[in-house]
DNA sequence: CTGAAAGCGCTTACAG
DNA sequence: CTGAAAGCGCTTACAG
């Protein structure tokens, strides 16, 4: 790489010394405007930056933060993403990124490397494995480290961190409570996730709203090929007249299943769905979802986290922050 | 942060000088096994990691390495993004992400940030923007700061970089001449990307294997009510008998226009498309694609800016790697 | 107003 | 075999 030109070229140069190039680019009122002004034009002129790793050692810290993503083919993950770069960029801060592919090997290889120092603060949502098993030591050992961690969207782990979630519970409980009121009495829910912390509560949502003489009646499989069976069953045997998809996988499939079953959305049944809006608005037909808003999440999580960095926090009390969802209507549900 | 143990405090505890200690972690064959095994205990026991930041400061590098992504809800990116932190991991290089959200501002900036000495290396894909004003200015002052690139995807511009690139054109036209051996003549093409390198590759691969009586049959726009005119068009009134589409959109939107215009696929419409066989799997009917294998791509692209920073690549000397698609076969292609 | 010195945490050539 | 010293590129308290 052109070796980039540095405070002692610049100082031996201008026939000064290191101190006073360094204090006159940060407008030192000890610097006169004289020697500034010299300073800054032959700075200008060979496009001098500071070298980031040396201003970091010296300040202790790395201008980094470190991003956990189960999966980032996972569109919500990959808005969630983007929302967090654009915040980042907004402090300086630079965002690495680990990918964990829903493994808790992964997961814990990723979190050991993060102690290594590489990052000043942590962004996590955990794996699916994670969840499924519980096991929460290394992130734990995270937080212990004192490296400050906020997790987002999968935020049912009681640690002691910020944490960014989604009104999922409210959103299925309004859900329901919307093909309530239009007088649909058979109410089913389909779901791949049910494992998960974000499922479990988009399931508890969808109960709430659901009591008699309106049953709750559910297929739930994480194997694609029980999924479909069961989710079939609602759609011909249960005759139910309206389900909620509590993912992606759910969704698409249950459309599938209808179009495979010959029953018509919305004519027959009404379908809500966890899916986002590229890939919703396309589908025949097109099928009403729950907004996430995953770039506020995103956004969110590096605010709470860089809050944290700048210690406007106090150590040791943690916010929780909820971003509010939205149903959106598309032909799936009309009456 | 709770403050991590350093050499200095290593060898005040041990009572010996700096230098043996971080002599004797890294196993120098200057000092006595008896020595290096003390220390080394020691720093287990407090659970010692060099400080990254010091070490590349002395090491005048970054260890990190910079991504740019034009969308990253574009699942192909997505993946690609994937395949180059598996690999990154591996060369213990850290991956720190930038999304230009296809603008060429944002582009610009990020380039400028990216000279300020944040990364050792570049991979990046070009913004759409980028693609249709030709501006490339940023990407050869990248070039000219000396600091190793690696274009991936969006390959077509002539800047002397190394290049991971996808056999877009190939691809269609090994789709096309496989309808052709099928026995169909008329063959339409859709796209909404025309306008990128990518797009005008795959559409040149379609007109190659076009020659009378076969005729080109194109739908090409930008604006989706533009579009879906144009490939309703296409389908109802030229009654194609096959349709190739370069991309998510344009191959979505079609199976939309088919199920609205009550034309069966693959009765009456063979369809092809760009996307990724998460949604594709998942369509009424499933839609054969072309797989473009991302990850390859992904970690071809960071495998060849390894071999530039450590040296092993000709100064002066590009290299640019094509992968291969394949023609993934499901319901839409059904004879 | 300017500069010498110390120091961030590490590595390594050199002296002993 | 061990350690003092220089240095990566910067910032800043301190002396003059």
């Amino acid at each position: 790489m052109k070796s980039k030109i540095t405070l002692k070229e610049l100082a031996k140069l201008l026939n000064v010394s290191i101190s006073t190039v360094s204090k006159a680019l940060h407008d030192s009122p000890e610097i006169s405007p004289k020697t500034a002004e010299r300073v800054k034009e032959l700075a200008n002129l060979h496009n001098y930056k500071p070298n980031p790793v040396a201003v970091n050692l010296k300040k202790s810290k790395t201008g980094t933060i470190g991003v956990v993503i189960p999966n980032i083919s996972n569109s919500f993950f990959a808005k969630v993403l983007s929302g967090m770069e654009a915040e980042a960029q907004e402090h300086n801060l630079q965002v690495i990124t680990y990918i964990s592919n829903e493994s808790l090997d992964r997961e814990k290889q990723i979190c050991d490397l993060l102690t290594s120092g590489f990052v000043d603060g942590i962004l996590i949502a955990v794996s699916e494995e994670t969840q499924r098993k519980k096991d929460y030591d290394h992130l734990f050992a995270l937080v212990d480290y004192d490296i400050p961690v906020v997790m987002y969207d999968r935020i049912n782990i009681d640690l002691p961190a910020d944490k960014v979630g989604v009104d999922d519970e409210q959103s299925f409980f309004e859900a329901a409570k919307y093909f309530q009121v239009k007088g649909l009495n058979k109410i089913g829910l389909a779901t791949a996730i049910h494992h998960l912390g974000v499922g479990q509560l988009r399931i508890k949502g969808y109960g709430k709203a659901l009591k008699e003489p309106n049953l709750p009646i559910m297929a739930a499989a994480t194997k694609p090929t029980e999924l479909r069976k069961k989710i079939k069953s609602l759609i011909t045997e249960d005759k139910i007249e309206a389900i909620m998809c509590t993912d992606f996988e759910s969704t698409i499939m249950t459309t599938r299943i209808a179009y495979e079953e010959k029953i018509k959305i919305p004519e027959d049944l009404k379908v809500i769905g966890y899916i986002g809006k590229e890939v919703s608005e396309f589908l025949t037909p097109s099928v009403s979802y729950i907004e996430q808003h995953p770039n506020e999440v995103g956004a969110n999580t590096v605010k709470l986290l860089n809050k944290r960095l700048e210690g406007k926090a106090v150590s040791g009390e943690f916010e929780e922050k909820i971003i509010s969802t939205s149903l959106m209507h598309l032909e799936s549900t009309k009456f």
